[in-house]
DNA sequence: TTTGGGTAAATTGTCAACAGTTTGAAGTGC
DNA sequence: GCACTTCAAACTGTTGACAATTTACCCAAA
């Protein structure tokens, strides 16, 4: 359990560094601080709500609150952090709704990504995601699932890469983020599909390799979507036990 | 001409506070500033790698830099101000290959959107719709080109709000304010079109109303794609008249 | 003429103090 | 008790000064 814990860790720091480098501010105390709370909301470290009040963090940061205020708001370009004007800045709500646009918007740029690498990508791109295969077969037989999600984080990423739109890129980044936990719970939650997620990815990168884009879109859809209604199902239960606790 | 300009000032100062407040950050100092800022970038009167040292700012609107600062921040999120650490910020230069990515993920998110309407819209939001229509065509009638421009923006902007989905309408806020001086451009170059134009949205709002996702997508999906291509030849032409001069 | 180095001016980043607003906890009247 | 007011504490917004860095100009050397 410790370890796992340290996996999530190293590998939410790096998917954070990545989103914010990309978005190319490279003022490091800033970058520093805006990692380290972000990495807190998306480990839960954080919980929505929390405030974050900038003289508390710019006490614990050793600052003024100058670069705190602005790391804070470059969170909120992220999606993670609300600043209301003349209120404390807190980490932003998620409503079941937001999380169902987000999916929607998501799954319609994953489609328009993989219609992308078929029509434009080389062979060498899509022989790269090939490689991300193997290894996460043998994850997944060694049932390490946080490998196994985290390598999916990166064929994603390289996908997005390899799609060429780098608007399509910030985007998926921003929401990706802000989804990060969720996706990594539905997977968690849907150990059941382990197998099928892994035949369909297979299946998708041999589907670039035959340059078939309406099975490539129709796969990344079924993915995407599978993913949200795990979670979809799991809130009902979660819904149901807390009402059940109340009556 | 005059009255053109006066035109174009309120309705993009109206679009511009628009897309702002919709960020939901109502500090009124920084909003007012980045708003003239921003419609001085949409306008055209601050060009693409124009200076914005934040202390000549800082004096034109009578205060401290840090309020100058945080409004140049809220535009970089909209993708019309760069912000290089240490060096002066300057509005955004946008290639013709980002120019395209836009579109293309303009075109996707608004066929996403016509999908939306079509599957989950009332029939009085799709009745709010064909309101427009008949203003666009007097407006048409009487040459008014700016009118048509700024009611068929307006027509999208509803059309964003049918659908639903406000991450969806965030995306679209933001990428249609970055390409608003170009599409702009593109109705006025593409005025052969004009009535084409016309009768594809007439029927677009017909499609809406016999919930007719596939034409709705479809059509959506032609006027947008053409409306690029308009602009690409134009920039064609530019581009053969400037080696022309150089040759 | 052009290249490179060096220095002063300009500009951004950071800070601490102060002004304006919210927050929360006390009291007050009912 | 419960709503309402009051008021101090906490917090955010703004400011001007100072530190760190870049920019621009000048001048010398090739």
């Amino acid at each position: 359990m410790a370890g796992e814990d340290q996996s999530i860790k190293t590998d939410s720091q790096r998917e954070m560094a990545r989103v914010l480098e990309s978005a190319d501010r490279t003022n490091p105390r800033v970058t520093s601080i805006a990692q380290w709370i972000g990495c807190a909301i998306i480990e839960g470290r954080l919980q929505p709500g929390d405030d974050l009040n900038t003289v508390d963090l710019s006490k614990q940061f050793q600052t003024s609150r100058t670069p705190v205020k602005e790391a804070l708001l470059l969170l909120e370009k992220e999606g993670l952090v609300t600043i209301p004007p003349y209120r404390r800045p807190f980490v932003t709500r998620v409503s079941l709704e937001e999380v169902r646009e987000i999916y929607q918007v998501r799954v319609n740029l994953l489609m328009l990504t993989a219609e992308l690498i078929v029509n434009t990508a080389s062979d060498e791109d899509i022989a790269s995601l090939r490689a991300f295969l193997l290894p996460m077969r043998e994850m997944a037989a060694a049932h390490d699932i946080d490998g196994v999600f985290w390598a999916s984080v990166a064929f994603r990423n390289r996908e997005a890469e390899i799609g060429g739109n780098r608007q399509v890129k910030r985007i998926l980044d921003s929401l990706g983020l802000r989804t990060l936990q969720l996706r990594h719970l539905s997977m968690k939650l849907g150990r059941t599909y382990a197998e099928q997620r892994l035949s369909d990815r297979e299946r998708l990168v041999g589907a670039y390799e035959e340059r078939d884009a309406s099975l490539a879109v129709a796969l990344t859809g079924a993915m995407v979507r599978r993913s949200l209604k795990i979670f979809e199902q799991s809130e009902d239960v979660r819904a149901k036990k807390d009402s059940g606790q109340v009556a």
